[in-house]
DNA sequence: CAAAATAGCGTTCAAATGAACGCCATTCAA
DNA sequence: TTGAATGGCGTTCATTTGAACGCTATTTTG
């Protein structure tokens, strides 16, 4: 729908306005696409608006309206299943992203990736009602006693389980008990702390 | 800390900057308060700046940084219990308000108090893994069947149960065996049907 | 009491800004 | 093939905008 130009200029209007606040003017527009010429600007302008990309704020300069820049302002990455073999998980791609206030979960400090979203497979938690379907919130930070968390059991798929040691060795333990302890023969390495559940109602089933 | 006056131009800036994308100009204040001049609203912007309560966005107007006004774009308000005789929910003061796009849930067109979350109170929907303490999160439409809705039963306090019809009549259904159905004696007004959960690890124990 | 902060008036100025008009070249669908 | 859409150049213009300087009066605070 947009033309490669378009899109460029759609991406530095968002970038700008995420980053500064306030959209950019068509002179900075031009400058950053080393443009001669301004009026080649406002025919970006005008095209972007005549696609609803962007519209004309309070009057003045044009620039994508409020909801649009916000809603990725607390962007968390939702991940399916964590491949082995990748912690540096900055590098995946989500599968998609959610809006959400970390500060909901009581996450002190909402620094790039160090929250995000797993999406719980089976029934493994179902005591802890976590079900099937549902986006387990998980912050990275050191895990404690008894905290749900996102392991990495000897370089295979990540899970949701919780964590106890028995004899000083840690142990993940299944909420469910038709599941049995993991507990991990060479490493276990911890991805992030449960602090919140998002359950989308209609996506379980 | 902020005077009188700071306060109200501070306010004008924040609620503009919410409705426009963009802060106000100086002689857009200057109108807005009637003041004759306008540098005097050079001086009040420099004041509120100094007290950190704004600053300059890209060299060029003075407003609110952007967490500042984003952080309550999508501000779901979030009611511990709706009290009796109190329909009209947008009169009630919530008792906080959480920032969440309602995208999520799936949720087309979350115009203003279509979307609320109500703190789950009990274990009578247990079985269908929500907890006491979680936040239902619920939208204002129509019903339909089986739908976990937020029910006024009587004109008593509200209630989250599923509704389901038993011979033409509806009833309310708890997700736990130990709860009987509730039979609307007079009036059965449904506040709004379950499109998600939010639950904060920590917060249900 | 004195000094600082607050609140305001009136005016001027340079720079930035959106908008417009005319013109040209390329691409692409009808 | 013809017209629309896209992308671009060059220029001009009225308006808006932030900023500054000087002045006055009141309120707050050390």
């Amino acid at each position: 729908m947009l033309t490669e130009r378009q899109e460029q200029i759609l991406d530095f209007i968002r970038d700008f306005q995420r980053g500064n606040g306030v959209p950019p003017s068509s002179r900075e527009i031009q400058r950053k696409f080393r443009l001669s010429s301004q009026s080649t600007v406002i025919g970006h302008l005008r095209a972007l608006a005549n696609k609803g990309q962007i519209e004309q704020l309070a009057g003045r300069t044009w620039g994508l309206k409020a909801s649009a820049v916000q809603a990725h302002l607390f962007e968390i990455p939702v991940f399916g299943t964590i491949p082995a073999g990748l912690p540096a998980m900055q590098e995946q791609v989500p599968d998609e992203t959610i809006s959400v206030n970390p500060a909901i979960f009581g996450v002190r400090r909402p620094g790039p990736s160090q929250v995000w979203a797993l999406r719980v497979h089976g029934d493994s938690m179902i005591d802890a009602h976590i079900m099937d379907g549902d986006l387990a919130v998980l912050e990275r930070r050191e895990p404690r006693e008894g905290d749900i968390i996102a392991a990495l059991v000897d370089e295979t798929t990540t899970t949701l389980k919780r964590l106890v040691h028995l004899r000083g060795r840690p142990v993940l333990r299944a909420a469910n008990r038709r599941y049995r302890d993991i507990v991990p023969e060479r490493r276990l390495e911890s991805q992030g702390v449960l602090v919140g559940l998002i359950r989308r109602e209609g996506a379980n089933r």
